[in-house]
DNA sequence: ATACATATATAACACCGTTATTGGGGTACT
DNA sequence: AGTACCCCAATAACGGTGTTATATATGTAT
């Protein structure tokens, strides 16, 4: 019925891989089309078929980096111990963040692009929120089995595993876009820090 | 010894102005530098002398903007109880960073440039430092306050500190980049998230 | 009066994302 | 077989960007 693809899915994930790469070594502002399509050997308009634009290649990087964060979070072995697990999970979560820290901003900032009124990527249930909920179940189940063995206290579920995010990727984030961090041994801190969004949670003595 | 300066400092804080509004409204990768200089009646390259680049300005209109930021927490009121105060400014802050969301974001990272090594701006004692350690000292006082009268455990300052920074940071962050917060009164999650970063420096019975 | 230093304007440079135009390569129908 | 059709990709153009080389204006110092 028409021309056939001269490109196939193979160069479609290598056009991904390489553009991560990119914002990983320079930073997304510095992912450009046309040494891009150079190197792959096509043009630009090649890469406009096969993602529609920058911002959509971009983005179909942030979901790939949302998909490797996941594995990353998944990977994470379940030793039976909940609240031991629970760090590990933190220690990954911050792990991976600092590997890829332009990664990291980008997928979870929106690339810098104004934040206010928003797109329709970010409504319930599109592809991108159903990864990144996906993302963060790991930690919200060992939350939850944290509850479960009373190591954490009677509150909402949803409510201690979105406090937790959210202080874990506060740090991280500092981190992410900072040199260092403050003090000697970040790692220690940061095991500090885990520790005391989780001591917020504690079951107080009436909950026993 | 030289020509004139046709532009002095009030149209160079007019510019930041116009700058910071341009960010606002559409975001730091809108600004441009040939509207704005048309704007003003100047060419592109008076911005050049006055600030060096469009890195600068927007260097200095984040200079300007953590400014805001401090006097909108220095001017929360000391009422004597600085466990309330400790509320009040961690309002002020998720309020001013809703407020300019954008801003917010290029303020505290560093505009989606790479993030890893890190420029000059970034030494210690830097202006940018030394205007970022002044923007949350009213935080760490209140804390110390707070220690001071038996509220907050015999915990380092700066361990609290820059814990309840991180997390009132982490939480407002991803509300400032994602169009609404989870739960359906956010201003009370808020508040529930703050005391819950707070209880998790509370004093042990043995501190006690 | 002349030399020098600097602020500004004009215009150019080298890029960018995007798109109109063109052509190539296949299917489907006459 | 021929032809109409459709889609993909390449070329080249459009309008824009940040930045800079060049030229000019305007002052001070000699």
């Amino acid at each position: 019925m028409a021309r056939p693809r001269k490109f196939d899915d193979e160069t479609r994930a290598a056009l991904i891989r390489d553009t991560a790469d990119q914002i990983v070594t320079g930073g997304v502002e510095s992912v450009s089309l046309r040494p891009l399509a150079a190197k792959h050997g096509c043009s630009t308009t090649a890469i406009y078929t096969m993602f529609g634009s920058r911002d959509a290649l971009i983005e179909a990087v942030v979901y790939e980096s949302v998909g490797s964060f996941t594995r990353s979070q998944e990977s994470v072995p379940i030793t039976g111990d909940p609240l031991e697990d629970l760090w590990e999970l933190g220690r990954a979560y911050r792990q991976w963040a600092l590997k890829y820290p332009a990664l990291y901003v980008v997928m979870i900032g929106r690339g810098g692009k104004r934040p206010d009124i928003s797109p329709e990527e970010f409504t319930e249930d599109s592809p991108r929120m159903i990864a990144a909920k996906k993302a963060i179940e790991s930690l919200f189940k060992r939350v939850a089995e944290c509850r479960a063995q009373g190591i954490l206290g009677d509150y909402p579920i949803e409510e201690m595993g979105n406090s937790i995010w959210a202080g874990v990727h506060g740090w991280v984030s500092i981190e992410a876009t900072r040199p260092v961090m403050i003090g000697q041994d970040p790692d220690a801190a940061y095991d500090r820090y885990m520790q005391s969004l989780v001591r917020a949670w504690a079951p107080t003595p009436q909950q026993g």
